[in-house]
DNA sequence: ATCTTCATGTAATAAGTTACATGATTAA
DNA sequence: TTAATCATGTAACTTATTACATGAAGAT
């Protein structure tokens, strides 16, 4: 048996809650995990075959009319197995790619006020999601759960973001003013 | 002239402060870049070569001793190029990965006490990171610039993610015990 | 002597995205 | 009737990791 993909784990996650197809697990990702982690279709379907033959999943036709369906349900190897990651000790994965900030440290090449300008853009990118799912807040508060859950640490993983671009901008502001540095040059 | 990869992105931000080895690049993106981007070897020297070709950097050989070593340089077309990236109002990626989240998320067939367990081990785990970064804080400092600031940044972002475990446990203390719901703020 | 660091690279693999193809159902 | 949503899938591609190979130089 080999180790657990990510994908795996995401699914098995999330058939644990109670079967699902393999587009339910897609829609629900996309406004869950997605905030800590990502799936695609590519990754999804492929997965849930290869959990089938491995028995942690079980597959069960159940069409809605003429539209084929499949819906997977958690077996008892699969609950084990998914309880198994959930009390591993081992470390966790632990990622971040901001192309933002990427950008923003290696602005030493721009001029300040241009260095202003990119943090602002991002500060303002970053509040507008918030508020984005700030407004998809009280839907899913009346449905709660996991995926409620998740949408409040969206909001408060991008607000700090925000925060952070804005507190950066106003140092940016504040080494400014004392002492002329660097005047007209570039 | 295709779009620009993240390794390139990477690479040209790095030599530009400064003629570079590959090895160097991959050792400063290690102690800099890699809390919000990071590359491998694997990725460095294939770009490094595709770079050259498109004419946006240029190695010359300089070994130290018998052991050899390119040095790549920014040329006037890379120096664009980055500009042009730095200065794009794009949307730029924003991905985290977070397998401690993703458990915690799918830990509802845990009991009590383990969810409690696996969000204070994940709070440890920040939090010796931060230390870790801490001891090295000095050092950076000392030597200044982008990978001080880098490193500033990385010490506050686990900071704040081992902060909202903390929060994330205590919630779940109260949520056990009724009389001790509420009382801190946000 | 031997271990670590410096230095460059690649092959195999794994992971992930994107675009596309198909077709039924439902809401406008 | 047209668009959106439900639903499943794959092929081509890009991206990234891992493990390995090679070898010189410096430190213990």
């Amino acid at each position: 048996m080999s180790e657990l993909s990510a994908t795996a784990k995401v699914i098995l996650g999330m058939v644990e809650h109670g079967p699902k197809s393999g587009y339910e697990i897609k829609s629900i990702v996309d406004i869950s995990t997605r905030f800590f982690w990502a799936a695609s279709y590519g990754q999804i379907y492929p997965e849930l075959k290869r959990l089938e033959e491995e028995g942690l999943i079980q597959g069960v036709a159940d069409p809605q009319g003429g539209r084929q369906r499949t819906v997977y349900s958690i077996t008892d190897s699969g609950r084990e197995t998914l309880r198994e990651w959930l009390t591993s000790p081992e470390p966790f994965t632990y990622e971040l790619r901001d192309e933002g900030k990427l950008k923003f440290f290696f602005a030493g090449a721009l001029t300040h006020e241009e260095q202003l300008d990119l943090l602002r853009r991002m500060c303002e990118h970053h509040e507008a999601f918030v508020e984005r799912l700030q407004k998809a807040e009280p839907t899913a508060r009346a449905a709660g759960g996991f995926p409620y859950q998740a949408l409040l640490y969206g909001i408060r993983h991008h607000r700090w973001v925000a925060n952070e671009y804005r507190r950066m901008a106003a140092e940016l502001v504040g080494a400014k003013s004392p002492a002329a540095e660097r005047e007209g040059s570039d």
